[in-house]
DNA sequence: GTCTTTCGCTACGGCTCGTAGCGTAACTCA
DNA sequence: TGAGTTACGCTACGAGCCGTAGCGAAAGAC
């Protein structure tokens, strides 16, 4: 893990370290996380048991490290619109979950740090903030393109600037997480349009039916305003105030 | 499970399931799922350990049915506006996930169903459909205050209607909890406002800043054209039509 | 060549799983 | 009331995995 650097003696094995972690991923495809053994993974990467000991301390940080490089895959071509930008994204990042290895340890490996501080840093850094530059850079290129206004200037437009990338990369990789795994059902072409459409546009395009439009009414205006936060909102609703929960 | 009438013999003792299910919650809360063990639960319940496998032939479906009932305690109160709705279920599904039982049970059950099919379904019935209701009341509430349009006639319409409400039951959820679990940030009535102002207008509504608006075409028209489903938008915008849905 | 570290191998105590067998408790039906 | 049936608590067991220790050998650094 730490890459110190040792100056003597034998000098780690990088094949084994490359065996080891195909083995895991091989055998998480085999036989689950709950069945997963760590001699079976030794067994299978051509090693002894004691060597995974030497280098990982458990299962889940095994499993982590195996599973993180799968999601660098996942690149953010410019598609030339944000719209084609975002199903991209979502369509290979599906992709990505179909694939026996990632969804089950992806999962299992989330589940094991609901109870561990340590192994939840791990993960944010391995996966999560890892993989958040592709917000930023979508956000960016449409911004770029007039598709985005602009970050308020100052240090709290940079704060609220990436609150939002944090908000989109939570509801981008927890809608397709949550349809993947919990759902469990496929993401289609046509289920990704649609979700690009509703974060397009909002929710009003989930049905977009050629049904009659009401009137302008629904059409709020886009802009909630930010500074009220307990104002009466600009829904034309009778709601009570939108901060009082 | 199966509510096999048994006529004769010692009847089991609900008070035995209602202290086994009691039990396992919270030995899930201080160990977490990895160390739970049948033998402790057993313990806990005051109860021998034959007694747990003679109801539950294994841990996941013990859990899954510990954890099933947490979930039905969500309530869609009319709040008056869509807005409203969505960030009051939004947090309280939030608050639901800040239990320490609930986060470590869901997704410990839901990664170890990535390689059981039958535990897949039984999670599906058990909480995902039993959940869907939320979303089908909070849209057919807003269609009736006319924000948002409503359903196309028809058979294919209903269809429509069934995967949008599928969509947006897995982007909310998702998005919660993704936050919760893999991001392992807090939900704050602040997230839960911009999750729903996003969800109301579309991504530009993300870095609504107090900033100047560029020009009309980043707040796009909310409702996409109104006749034509395949036409070209009248929307200003650089996108295709909304209603590929 | 010597020193240091890793390697594969074997063996071990400790823990959990899931099952079996026993005698007893609880309830139904005749 | 008594016979039949089922659930109960208890104990014990084989099997499997975990994580560690100790060994001699291999592979580089100096």
């Amino acid at each position: 893990m730490a890459d110190s650097p040792r100056r003597t003696g034998r000098p780690r094995s990088a094949a084994a370290d490359r065996a080891i972690l195909d083995a895991t991923r091989s055998a998480l495809v085999d036989l689950g996380w709950g069945r997963l053994t760590m001699g079976d993974v030794a067994l299978r990467a051509g090693v002894a048991k004691t060597t995974l000991y030497r280098r990982w301390s458990n299962k889940s940080e095994l499993v982590v490290d195996a599973v993180a490089v799968l999601f660098d895959e996942l690149e953010l071509p410019d598609r030339g619109s944000l719209r084609a930008d975002v199903e991209g994204v979502v369509l290979s990042f599906a992709e990505l979950l179909e694939r026996p290895e990632t969804r089950t340890a992806l999962m299992a490996v989330v589940a094991e740090a609901t109870r561990d501080e340590a192994l939840r840093a791990r993960i944010r850094t391995a996966i999560v903030e890892r993989q958040k530059h592709l917000v930023v850079e979508g956000r960016r290129r449409a911004q770029a393109r007039g598709e985005l206004p602009p970050d308020p200037p100052g240090p709290e437009g940079a704060a609220e600037a990436a609150r939002a990338v944090d908000l989109v990369f939570d509801v981008i990789a927890g809608a397709v997480v949550h349809r993947c795994l919990v759902s469990a059902a496929r993401v289609t072409p046509r289920w990704a349009r649609s979700l690009t459409a509703l974060l397009l546009h909002g929710l009003a395009a989930t049905s977009p039916g050629r049904g009659p439009r009401p009137s302008g009414q629904t059409a709020a205006p886009l802009l909630p305003p930010r500074g009220a936060a307990g104002g009466t909102g600009p829904d034309g609703g009778v709601q009570k105030p939108a901060g009082s929960v």
